[in-house]
DNA sequence: TGTACATCAGTGAACGCGCGTTCACTGATGTAC
DNA sequence: TGTACATCAGTGAACGCGCGTTCACTGATGTAC
């Protein structure tokens, strides 16, 4: 049945999915309310019905992509956990699951960070997103930790802070260079390291 | 002596570094032309008297900053490989003081990466900086590597590629979360991990 | 079931502001004699 | 050294385009009887 609720949070969806796609495409300001509803196959005045301006769109888009993402992540949070494999294979597995396309969620979750470091609200956001997504990470490497009996030298949120943060560090060189620095790459070189360094076999 | 050359390029000069700043506070599509005069002192006139377009000074300002940047780095290099100090030391050393203003930096360098992904030709001269900068990087790995008779499991050039990695993600995370990640705090935490596990004291 | 009216999601024309860019000019500095 | 002219860095007014936002409207769907 298409009720018009649901005709009406379609076209909001529609209309963020396009946003999405034209933002990596052009950036925030690259882009025109005018190409996000072409994009979704609706004028301007849609727009304007379904948000109060185009700043609002930004978070909410922020909003809405985060809420899907944090999702998909709980739901692969079990298989990962109990499938066999290496702690660090359920890590990075889970942050390349995590988003569909790499590169324009890199190019979106990158731009709102510059966003978010000069406009207060949008930081508060973004850091309630991320010590979300944090915590989920760190969940999953409790969890791996107390069934397989590893032992961590650091807590392990300071453990999923290194790898996000090298994580985030190598993608960029992975976009910029993809030959020379395929995905993927030195994560998997040198966190094995690291973990060999802080892990010590346990079992009692 | 103030001959007309020496003026022109002194006004070029103050016009960078206007743009420099407002570019760090409002983004490169944030930041108008009239913003970029105003804090240089000038009228916009004098901006086109200079830049044939706004895309133009972008590329200017990434250039200049890029040249200051490595010539500082060069300058800095022979002082940090002579100090007793450990090789960890020296390359985290090398990255803070290479750049003045360390949030100015990374907002505007981001900026530019996401810009290069978008944008060949300025991927081009991107890829172009990274890379002296990691030749820099490397050269000063190597010398204290053959002084301190050190040995690396990897490529130094890989080791370099790990550090600036790591680098960039917790700079973001320090950004955003000053008082939970300090600057440089998860580069110092884990990085003394990976050296113990690649390096080999070979005192022959 | 059929008719009359209400609602409101989405249309598309219009507005007006800000911004990048242009250009005729001015006045300080350099050059020729 | 002094005068007349040339140069050209920087001025500031004007242009015009694109974009964010508004608003009177329309026509499809829902409701009342």
């Amino acid at each position: 049945m298409e009720t018009p609720k649901r005709r009406r949070s379609a076209t909001r969806a529609r209309l963020l999915e396009g946003a999405l796609d034209v933002f990596a495409e052009r950036g925030f300001h690259g882009a025109s309310v005018e190409d996000i509803c072409e994009r979704a196959g609706f004028t301007r005045g849609a727009f304007y019905s379904n948000f109060a301006s185009k700043d609002e769109l930004v978070l909410a888009l922020f909003q809405a992509t985060t809420d899907r993402l944090l999702e998909q992540i709980a739901a692969l949070l079990p298989d990962l956990a109990n499938q066999p494999g290496t702690l660090l294979d359920a890590v990075l597995g889970l942050l390349d699951d995590a988003a569909p396309n790499q590169r324009q969620w890199y190019l979106i979750s990158t731009e709102f960070t510059l966003h978010a470091l000069r406009q207060p609200d949008a930081a508060k956001a973004l850091n309630e997103q991320r010590r979300m997504f944090r915590e989920q990470l760190t969940r999953l490497v409790e969890e791996i930790i107390s069934t397989s009996g590893l032992m961590l030298s650091v807590p392990p949120e300071q453990f999923v802070r290194l790898v996000m943060a090298l994580h985030e560090g190598a993608r960029s060189q992975s976009l910029l260079e993809p030959t020379e620095v395929p995905a993927g790459s030195l994560e998997h070189r040198f966190l094995p390291m690291v973990l060999t360094a802080i892990s010590r076999p346990g079992n009692a």
